[in-house]
DNA sequence: CATGAATGAGAGTTCATTCAT
DNA sequence: AATGAATGAACTCTCATTCAT
């Protein structure tokens, strides 16, 4: 915490505020640099270009949902008990932390394409599940990609109407419709 | 080319492709103008503002896709029925043309907040089939709102990965799994 | 009227209207079409450019009151009669005609560099009647311009206050004291 | 250079001289950044816009006559003295510094409309001395607004008329008969 | 490591002017 | 003579980035 990564949080956590709360391209150097309470110049000391604060501070979090749901299923072996912890996982998230995943949302278009490869993302843990229970034949084939994105819509565009005030609940009082459905889009039950 | 609807049309279709290709805050006016063929001022006989181009086509657009959802399922008084004519449209319309669709993903963030009221909108007709469907007692009940988003999310999120190279085929060859899905999301068969 | 003397005649009450509320700079040519109720490109027909206008406006309106001061001095011999009826004059067309005024006061910075010689200026008509005088022994020596401009300062300044509402009453109220005061500013009584 | 005052002066310097020469519109930031040695963008660190850059530079320069109008009368009782020495101090800062007066004259349409109340202004140090000689029985009763005008007047018209070179002699040649008009524009001798 | 004044390329926008109708 | 859509140069202003302190 001498070296400066204090400093670093701060921004970080200055900048997934206002990108949430304002849109990325809407937030300033200057905005980020007020809110973390240091001098603009400082933010390049951390990073070396305001694209490259988004893009780490996307990845870092994307790959910390993937590593969340990827260890909240590691005990469960059925499916249909990994889309639940899944699901109700993401709901306890979301409503704890509703700016971080306003900034993944809105974000995603224009970082997903330059995701590398050999990251632990959630749609690849949600992927995976799927083809292991392909494989055991728990659920139909069909193209597992195809299958985690449409459980991945099940989940997230309920979200999406949230963050923009459609849905006004908090988003844990879906979660068993969610599931339900999630369970739905592959067959189950 | 006496009143200057050619020119109108020059340009939004000149600012879609360049929205749907770069991001809307990465698309400067002179790119639009460029694009279309036109001075940079002459945007501005047809537009208040960048701003103003951006919304205007966003909700025309927008609400042209609701409206077409809408005469789609008016013969079709089954829900399943609705829904598949709905996905089948959706699908071929995202086929034909790609810019729109990705012009209207990447864009529903900071857009969505301010669709004014009594305009159609795809949600909105997928909402008000789902409470028809509930009122005749063909679906199970259930907050509205949140079995359209489920709904919408199932074949919005396949398509956001299409855009972005996750899924490679044409869409509609997803068509008859994104119903299949789409019926699993509702309980049905 | 058929000639189109009537559409310049509207742009200039238009133009003079405009000027004097808002400024020459800030008036645009589109303001000026509007308020005559014209087309834009019809300004290009009866002049060649907008600062054209403001030139041509200017010089008519300042040498036509050049012109109606010359003709009410003619038949006055003494310079106290001169300057009685010339601010008589001055104090009821600023009442009838505000804004006339206010574009010469505005606009005179700018415009008076380029008065060209041989017009009738109300500054000029000033000198004239003070040279007269000194001649003819009525008033002390001194140098022509700088007694007109005094004078002039006289009538002006407070129908400059007037304008910014520092003077709130109708100026002719004023006639008697900004007589006195110019009389004064000669030596006279 | 630590702070960036000695660059806000610099700007201060360059758009006075540029707004005196060429006129307050004329003027574009770039200019006055070349003027002044910097880049345009630093203007704006220092003025919310240029707008606030004239009316900043207008406000604080017309007080600032104001004030030294105060100081300079603030030991003398009499107002033919108080007159004297004003139009004296007015007479020699206008030759020392032309450009600051051309503005204040070109620019006080536009601004003298809003001016802040609670400022000292040169209106306000001669009405102000007109209103005690009033009180002390010195000079004749009447409107110490209009008196006041019309001796500013007096001395301001003389000066615009210098500064449109139809005056050409320094300004301090004029001072003894200014000096004698303004005295005669309140009665006095 | 932190600062913040300065930078300068380039953005959105305005508007006097033109010209085909 | 009148129109008004189109022009494009030039404007004001923004903001990611740099660098002397």
């Amino acid at each position: 915490m001498r070296d400066g990564s204090a400093t670093r949080e701060k921004i970080n956590q200055a900048a997934l505020e206002l990108f949430a709360r304002k849109g990325v391209a809407e937030t300033t150097t200057r905005d980020i640099a007020g809110g973390a309470g240091i001098a603009e110049g400082t933010i390049y000391r951390h990073y070396k270009s305001k694209d490259e604060l988004v893009r780490s501070l996307f990845l870092s979090l994307y790959s910390e949902q993937g590593e969340l749901l990827a260890v909240q299923i590691r005990d469960e072996s059925g499916i249909k008990e990994q889309i639940a912890v899944m699901i109700q996982l993401f709901c306890r998230l979301f409503d704890e932390n509703r700016p971080l995943f306003t900034f993944l949302l809105l974000t995603q278009h224009g970082q997903l394409e330059r995701v590398p490869d050999g990251i632990v993302t959630p749609v690849g843990v949600i992927r995976e599940a799927i083809t292991c229970a392909q494989a055991a034949g728990q659920i139909r084939k069909g193209d597992p990609d195809l299958l985690a994105a449409m459980v991945l819509g099940v989940v997230v565009q309920p979200a999406v109407f949230s963050v923009y005030g459609r849905l006004k609940q908090p988003y844990q009082d879906f979660s068993a419709e969610l599931v339900q459905a999630a369970w739905g889009v592959l067959g189950l039950s």
